[in-house]
Order: C-alpha cells, then structure tokens, then sequence
DNA sequence: ACCACAATACCCTAAAAGGGGGATAAAAAT
DNA sequence: ATTTTTATCCCCCTTTTAGGGTATTGTGGT
C-alpha cells in the first residue's frame, strides 16, 4: 500500500512541482493538493493521508492553524511544514502546535523525498538552520547562575515554587515552621530577594528548580 | 586548508575507526584523538580543532563536562556528540551545554561525515529519534488552558509573576491596593488557587504569562 | 431600559510572611 | 584541633496577603 500524501501550498507552481516530484515515486500517492487549508478537517477526515505537507503562509487560514485543527482529530498523520521564512515565532508556533518537521522551501525539492521517509520512520526532519535555531533557543534557555544553595535550601526553594506554604513545607520536611522560615531568610539572601514571588519567580525563570 | 578534527572516545575501536573513515578524506585532518578528556582544555588549545567529535560516556570526565570546559574557552569549535543513550537527561544537558550536534552511535558511520559537513555549514546534526524527541518537548511545552482572565486580570498577574508585590502593582498600574486585591482575588478564583506562589507557579508553568 | 461584566474602591479580621535578633549540635573544611 | 557551614529551633514585631463582604462606574449586549 502506497504512502498516502495531502499537499496544501498557495503557490500553484511550486504545489504541482511537488505532486510531480512525488508521483515519480510508486510508493506515494498524492491523495489531494490544495491552495489553501479552509476544509483541512474534512480533507484530512476524508483522505486519510500518511503524510502531510503543509505550507506556513496561506490564505485564508495559516498553516499552523490548520497543524492545530488536525492534531485536534487526528494525532498520527506527519506533517512536514513547508516555508520561506526561518524565523523562530514561526517555528516555534508550527512545532508546538504539532507539527514533525520543518523544511525551509528553498531546500525542499532536494530534501522533501528524504523528509518524508524520514518522517515516516519516526524522525524530525528539519532544514539545518532552524535545527540550529532550535539548538541555540536551548542553550539560552540556561543562562545558570551558582547561588551557592544547600541542598536543603534547594529542597525548600522547589517546595516553595511549587506553591506549598511555609507550613506545608514544614510539615512536609518533619521540620518546624521556624527553622523553614531561617533557611528561606538564608534562600533570600542568597538570591537577593525580597518575598516569596521573587524567589520562585527568580527560581522558574532560571530554572534552578 | 584541510578542516581539522579532534575526536574523544573511550572506545579504542570506534574511535579508530573513526579516524580511518575520517582519513581517507584530505579534506579533514585529524589532529589528534584521544580515550578520554581529561586534558581537554589544554587540547584544544593547543590543537585548534574546527570540529570535536565527542563521545558522551567516558571515563573521568563525561563529554558533558568536557563541552562546557570547551565552551568556556572556544566558542567557535563545532562540537558534534556521540552517545549510545537517547534518553532526554543526556541529551538536553549536552546540547544546553553548547554542543552543536548529537548523533547516536549506531548512525555514526554512515552519517558522520555529512553531519560534519553540517555543522560546518551552520546546521544542527541530529539523529532522527533525537530530533523526534527535542520536538516532543516542545510540543509538551504548550498544554494552554484557558482560565478566562481578563485582559486586566492578566496583566496583575504577568506582573505578580515578576515578582511585584501588591503595592508595587497599585503604583505601576495608577490604581489603589484594593482593587488590586479585588483583581487578585479574582484570578485566584478563576486560577482555583489560594496564594500568591500558587497563582505564580501555575502561571509560569503553564506559561500563561 | 435593563443586565452582565470588567474595573474601580473601601471595610474588617485573621493568617501568613518578612526582618531582626540569638542559639545549638553535627558535619565538613581548614 | 579549630573554624565554617549546615540544619535545626525560638523570640519579638511589622508588613503583606487572604477571605469575607459591599458599592460605584462605564461598556456592550439584548
């Protein structure tokens, strides 16, 4: 049975350029292409693909609504995003709404076929820039500072920023409240805070919980 | 001028083997290979490498640590990571860490070569599981449930989260302490939370800040 | 005209948290 | 052997929050 694939991109020439690609191919079968992703519900409902290609700018509606319109129905199709843009709002919208990978249009006719095997066996196919972009998101994502906590204080500090009360944490450590109250006044020094919401905010945001 | 390759590795074979594939192309050159990275820092000093191949699991220091040391010295070496594990722990403290690649070792010899001329190109190498895998935790990133704040109401509570108290609130917006208070009692309502550090935690947890 | 709602403001009381001390015992570091 | 750090506990007093009300205004919808 031949992989079964929907295309949605506004742009005729480059839509038909696909379907040709594809087609060369007896193990695909291009099951529908459109211009834009108004009906993707039933489309999807109806056609059932394996294997979905979906341009950013649309239309009508945009491609990441239609990604979140489909995962909403249907959780195993694979949906390759197709764009001309590399810019993280993009990309990040498109992936956490559901999407399995993201292909730049410039590095889609020599990377589409391989992209959607790939797809197909579980990977996440994605032009190297924003592979890149995404990597670097990750590394700005800990910027981490040593506060010099004990390993108590960091125990108290995540209780805390889990919202428990000191009481709660007291009762939860088989500590007195007291002796919670010194080791936050000792957290608040060292973070240089003033309250509760600092710290945990300060803890959250810098992820040291 | 040849890219140079500095490869760590405990394991004598692969790490040979790496060097020979690497060898047979005189566009690389190895400058140097070693069974573990104790000595990193002075060796990438002194040997300059444009790209690292760096196993994960290694006596002495872990490949983890090693990359930081890396980072703190050279921030524009490509560092390419070699593991068998594709467990999530590994693989975001690694790529957090600077690295700029991850491949698992069973893909190693067919695709390292081109992912060394990925990272060289500015891309991300990554093995398709572990592409899979940074894309599910992005998607995981979003659950999104809707409280129905207003636009007020989120606004107070953006500007909790940052650590303002009720005062510094009623100042900022222009308004008194108590219709912050009553804007507050009414996220925690709406939130189903009885504190500042509930509502707080929540928000940023459920980034609906 | 009436209703729902968001935003504003005030009152009272009780609970929780913050800031300043001081103190002790055990473990770790020097 | 002595000092430092860590974890534990207690006191006092002030400020901030929480929970319970009630009330006024303007806006948008019916």
């Amino acid at each position: 049975m031949p992989t079964k694939i929907l295309i949605y991109d506004d742009n005729t020439d480059l839509r038909e350029g696909i379907c040709h690609l594809l087609r060369l191919r007896e193990e695909y079968e291009v099951v529908g292409d459109f211009g834009d992703a108004r009906n993707v519900v039933r489309e999807v409902t109806e056609l059932k693909p394996d294997v979905i290609v979906m341009d950013i700018e649309m239309p009508g509606i945009t491609g990441v609504e239609a990604v979140k319109k489909i995962r909403a129905i249907d959780q195993s199709a694979q949906i390759i995003m197709l764009t001309v843009f590399d810019d993280q709002g993009h990309i990040f919208e498109a992936l956490q709404s559901g999407a399995n990978g993201y292909l730049l249009k410039r590095n889609a006719s020599d990377r589409l076929v391989q992209s959607i095997e790939e797809v197909l066996s579980g990977g996440a196919p994605m032009s190297p820039s924003i592979a890149r972009l995404i990597i670097s998101q990750m590394q700005f994502l800990k910027p981490q500072v040593n506060y010099q906590l004990s390993v108590r204080e960091k125990e108290i500090l995540k209780s805390l920023a889990t919202g428990n009360s000191f009481k709660l944490i007291a009762s939860d450590l088989q500590i007195s409240l007291e002796t919670v109250r010194t080791h936050i006044k000792r957290i608040y020094e060292k973070l240089q805070v003033h309250s509760q919401i600092e710290a945990v905010s300060k803890a959250l945001n810098e992820k040291l919980v």
